[in-house]
RNA sequence: GUGGGCGUAGCUCAGUCGGUUAGAGCGCCGGGUUGUGGUUCCGGAGGCCGGGGGUUCGAAUCCCCUCGCCCACCCCA
């Protein structure tokens, strides 16, 4: 038999029990503020038809999926978990109770190249509202998210959540351009995407590009991006038509984040347009204050995706806040929790004689509700001693030939050292 | 994709102008008399020195190839 390697397929990870105690935390942050917030945990599986996300926008995501082809079915691993969560709403749409808010915390992934704090598989939670067209729904979604970063001790100036309004863009160039070139508007989000790494001189190449599929006029690109640089909702007044909805649903959803307390951890940022191409409202990212990482999260409004999917459409918003970024913000702060083994006690029967005695013990433990680990074979004392205090035990219940013939068990305290004796269950 | 660095014990690494049986710390296992941990003392196991080829009397050490990991850039949500 050829040997195997010992590493997981590159951009993948192991989870040791340290590693899951630590993600579980993590997950389990994210769920208890899901919880708080009244949503409702669902799930879908991790292979998903690929035409589910087969879309026209060239987004990086969908060039970056894991897909192959078995038994006449186009598989695909998801790289995001909007589209199945899209696909459940719209199998039981009629039953479904609106607006209805679900969180998930999906394994997602993407076939990308490796570099620090990208990997080809993450953890993403995801919380999304359907069936609320308003802005409220964004206030909501945003604050659960600033609840989370609380949880995870981050101080509040750590990360700033940028925010804007894609349909503020749409108006813009609603009069001319988008009615000569109509469904280019989300291929021209995807590329002003890129903004931030690829630089305006390169965005401005490919939206004027003539073999591209915007073909947007080389000055009004160079324009379009230079009104991008606003922040501060002075900014966004500025660059929005006359009764302009985008920016009173902008106004709206700072006067609600107001009353959340978030304002001011809450910017407009005329730039964010985020990657993917079904956002169509509110679209917003999670940024670290220096800017040293990736978005920690993104999310924003796709009041139109079931179009894609043949259905008539559905007002939802939603976000996804994926682990890796996050991780290593809260590593680097020193705010990831080292977290001990819980294990409560370990009944130690010294020879095979007391083995049933120990074994109606451990499981009248267990019944309890202790951890309690069982010793398996007959090992000296002090091997047993030093196993239950490198586990992190509280106890050891140890049943020798004199403590099962009085009917009692020996109860050591590791931390204190202190020991008694109580009587055996029969 | 380009450039650089690194692969030696389970882990972190030392050793390398080529030369006898390859080292340390931590961890692991055993012991310091009969049934008690965390400290300490003593002992032990464990390495085709990432893999393949070459040079040489002789290679962990030099050369070539290959695989893996890390960093930077490129690319990119």
């Amino acid at each position: 038999m050829a040997s195997v390697s010992h590493n997981p397929p590159r951009g993948t990870r192991d989870f040791y029990p340290e590693d899951l105690r630590q993600r579980n935390w993590l997950h389990g942050q994210f769920r208890e503020t899901s919880r708080r917030f009244g949503f409702e945990e669902v799930d879908a599986p991790v292979l998903e038809h690929a035409a589910l996300y087969q879309r026209k926008a060239g987004e990086e995501i969908v060039e970056q999926l894991y897909h192959f082809e078995l038994h006449g079915r186009h598989l695909a691993l998801r790289p995001e978990f909007t589209p199945s969560l899209a696909r459940m709403v719209m199998a039981r749409r009629g039953a479904l109770r609106l607006p209805l808010r679900w969180f998930s915390i999906p394994q997602c992934w993407r076939y990308e190249r490796m570099t620090r704090g990208r990997r080809r598989e993450h953890y993403q939670w995801n919380m999304d509202i359907w069936g609320e067209p308003g802005v409220n729904a964004e206030a909501e979604l945003i604050a659960a998210i600033f609840t989370a970063l609380d949880s995870f001790g981050l101080a509040k100036g750590e990360v700033v959540l940028r925010v804007n309004h894609r349909a503020l863009l749409e108006e813009k160039l609603q009069r001319d351009f988008l009615r000569s070139q109509p469904g280019v508007f989300e291929a021209l989000c995807v590329i002003i995407d890129k903004l931030d790494r690829s630089g305006a001189d390169a965005v401005c190449a490919q939206l004027s590009d003539p073999k591209g599929t915007v073909r947007l006029d080389p000055a009004a690109a160079t324009e379009l991006v230079a009104q991008l640089k606003g922040t501060g909702l002075e900014a966004a007044a500025r660059g929005a038509k006359e009764n302009s909805p985008a920016l009173a649903d902008l106004h709206t959803l700072f006067t609600a984040l107001d009353a959340y307390g978030l304002a001011e951890r809450v910017r407009f940022d005329a730039s964010v347009v985020r990657g993917l191409a079904y956002y169509t409202g509110i679209v917003f990212e999670l940024r670290d204050k220096g800017n040293k990482f990736r978005a920690l999260c993104g999310g924003g409004r796709y009041d139109r995706l079931l179009e894609n999917f043949g259905d008539k459409p559905l007002p939802a918003v939603g976000f996804g806040f994926g682990d890796a970024v996050i991780s290593e913000l809260l590593a680097e702060r020193g705010l990831l929790p080292e977290l001990p083994r819980a294990l409560d006690a370990v009944v130690y029967p010294m020879s095979e004689a007391t083995r049933p005695a120990a074994v109606r013990l451990v499981t009248k433990l267990r019944d309890e509700g202790c951890a309690a680990e069982l010793v398996l074979t007959e090992l000296r004392a002090k091997r047993v001693f030093s196993h239950a205090d490198r586990a992190g035990a509280a106890r050891v219940y140890l049943i020798g030939d004199d403590e099962h013939a009085r009917g009692v068990v020996r109860v050591h305290e590791l931390e204190s050292g202190e020991e008694r004796e109580e009587p055996l269950p029969r």
